[in-house]
DNA sequence: GTGCGTTTCAAACATACGTTTGAATGACTG
DNA sequence: CAGTCATTCAAACGTATGTTTGAAACGCAC
């Protein structure tokens, strides 16, 4: 039915892929540049130089085809971080794991983008458009493919943080996922404003001692309030 | 032509408003829930009991609506925020902020929503719907009002830490007022996560620890990295 | 009461959207 | 060659949207 029936024509040019594939191309883009809810079957169509009908018969419908161009790169992309949370876990087999380390992991998708290509400039923005998506369909679709990583993440923040208060330090991953999010959608904006073009890992690198200090940051040491 | 000429009826009760009130406020959490592109005219008036046509008499268009419902809280709302730094600047005359001070005020509506109630608590949520809506248009629309708070918060930051280089102040502060935005869309789902309703007072202690720390972080001491 | 300006109302308009349909195409199998 | 299957295509369907229209309703001044 839906397998692959790709007109055994021996040359799948790499410049005109699968109809399926093509139509999944465009879609990430789309929603990357501008989120979910506008991104319209006729345009990716057209852009796409396919049939209108093409999307409903390859994928059944709209929401089908978000669910597979968010399928697509994060499920890759979730086996490559868990993976590396296991070889960080058994390097440091006493369980004592470096904040930075953990939170090097969080942030590393961000790398992807330049060093490798195997993730595409827009492919995180278009994971930030699903978080930031007001439809509480979207965000359900994302829970099942983020949450064990984040849990795995939050157990390893916990454990690296031991004078912090559990509760403390989950208020604080949730925003430090918060942030990377937020990277994701603006730092080519940031990047615009003041001028010049980032160097990735010189990111990576802020990211980790931004957050980092902000997770070991004293809890119940508020500053001296001026008065007034 | 667009005057008040509120049905000289001397009583103006607080539960049936202007017409043109009622759709803001309508919109206002129309917004919130749901964002910018998704609110509908026809559902807006439904809401707010008066007819379809009525929004493009009073305002002219949907995107005069949603400009006049975020002026309408925000410009209010920095003032007050201005005010605040004026008072900051006046109490520390020798220019040497706490940065903690500081982050008090960028973080402090977020008290409005509990304590005097001038600000509801779909208010804050929908500035967030402004900033994360793709369009750029929309994002346009909020320059104005955010930017000159944003750069006199920067500037502030910039004197109270010496020792961080200016561009690296620069980026640390883009990403606060980022962690600010994502607090006003997800604050309750992380409540709703861990089942507690949370103290606002609390919230703020909370958000300036952790981003005072990160803004003070040594940005040229990277961790030691463990081998592989 | 008459006239005037503002506001409300039901109805229609034009457009965009996701989806469905049925015929046409093309490739492989028997 | 005939038959079968997956795929493509142009066209239409039904619905939702923002906007416009012209008449009706209302309040107020003369």
């Amino acid at each position: 039915m839906t397998g692959k029936n790709k007109t055994t024509t021996n040359a799948p040019d790499a410049a005109e892929p699968d109809t399926k594939s093509r139509i999944i191309a465009v879609a990430e883009r789309m929603i990357a540049g501008r989120g979910i809810q506008q991104m319209s079957i006729r345009d990716i169509t057209r852009e796409a130089g396919v049939n209108l009908a093409a999307i409903n018969y390859h994928f059944g419908s709209k929401e089908r085809l978000t669910a597979e161009v968010l399928a697509r790169q994060v499920t890759h992309l979730n086996v490559e971080r868990m993976a590396m949370l296991d070889r960080l876990e058994t390097d440091y087999a006493d369980g004592v794991i470096p904040v930075e380390s953990v939170l090097e992991i969080v942030f590393n998708l961000i790398l992807c983008a330049d060093d490798k290509a195997r993730i595409a400039e827009h492919t995180v923005k278009m994971i930030g458009r699903f978080f930031m998506d007001p439809d509480a369909e979207v965000i359900a679709m994302l829970r099942p493919y983020f949450l064990p990583f984040k849990a795995r993440v939050l157990k390893l923040l916990v454990r690296a943080l031991p004078d912090i208060p559990r509760e403390e330090v989950e208020w604080r991953t949730f925003h430090v996922f918060g942030l990377l999010n937020h990277y994701f959608l603006f730092a080519d904006l940031h990047c615009k404003e003041c001028g010049k073009k980032h160097n990735v890992k010189k990111e990576l690198r802020r990211l980790v001692a931004f957050c980092a200090a902000g997770l070991k940051a004293s809890p119940g040491a508020p500053h001296q309030a001026h008065s007034h």
